[in-house]
DNA sequence: TATTGTTATACTCTATAACTATA
DNA sequence: TATAGTTATAGAGTATAACAATA
């Protein structure tokens, strides 16, 4: 049961059902480990958009992610009570926050590499290091075929189904 | 920003990453193809199960699919409510009931496999066919590598995060 | 009047646990 | 009494839409 390729039947053995498989596994793996910096996924996410591209308005962030206002507002009022995230109001614009990272924040962000490095390295563990840099390049590649936004994760939008 | 490998901030493009954004998104685009047979993925996997593994009891499958009973329940009515799964009484015991398809959900089974191979054809566009099988290889080999069960989707225990 | 952020409400989905019928 | 299946209830998480402040 393995090079079965053209049966009608290979569905649960195809590229689609096992990169859905091995993608809700991932990612509650992940789940695991940024509950250890006692993060969600979605804060983890936000996070590190936020040290990417620092100052943005709560409604580009949002938009981005594609998650409502109303979520993206609980979010963040988590964060900024742990002293992870700061508001700081617009200058031009006093309607608007902009959101940066505290000290705290930054802080932990070092703490996620740590853990995205040993998420990584667990994961793989089946390939040599020229296997995984072949598998990230046809994984990348299909990404950008299909669309997909580099470094967001479509888990903000609707829950599995 | 293609091939760095070794820094810390290399996450949203690592495999791990790729995998869960992946993954999220073949099971989004599969649930959107077989919404127009009337079915959630959920419905599908069972339907699945069933035609490859018949006449087992409700709690066996359940336990397969890791889904509590009263979930699956309900699952089970919607399918029954479509023609599509006949509950039989158990022979020596007459509390469980074994399931099969009918005519109908075998019918709609042969549908779901020109579903799922347009599924496949479309999420490896990008990819030639030796390319695919390389693919599928590998993510074979992590799946039985993390102690996956083949054919299981882990949808059915939890939500997304 | 339009827009940023916020709050309130309603809805969907899930699991825990109580219930029935057979054993 | 234990087990297969069912039903009821409660909880988490989500989005839609009404609201307050600024432009």
């Amino acid at each position: 049961m393995s090079e079965d390729c053209d049966e009608p039947n290979q569905s649960q053995g195809g590229v689609a059902f096992l990169l859905a498989q091995l993608g809700a596994h991932a990612a509650a793996r992940f789940a695991d480990r940024v509950a250890e910096l006692d993060l969600t996924p979605a804060q983890a996410g936000l996070l590190r958009m936020i040290a990417v591209s620092p100052g943005l308005s709560q409604q580009t962030y949002a938009a981005r992610l594609g998650t409502p206002p109303s979520r993206f507002v609980v979010l963040v009022d988590t964060l900024q009570g742990r002293n992870l995230v700061e508001r700081r109001r617009g200058s031009p614009d006093r309607r608007s926050y902009a959101l940066h990272l505290t000290g705290d924040g930054e802080r932990l962000m070092g703490e996620m590499g740590a853990v995205g490095m040993a998420h990584e390295g667990d994961l793989c563990a089946a390939l040599t290091a020229s296997e995984r840099s072949a598998l990230r390049g046809m994984l990348a590649r299909i990404a950008e075929q299909q669309g997909l936004t580099p470094g967001v994760h479509p888990g903000y939008r609707r829950p599995a189904g």
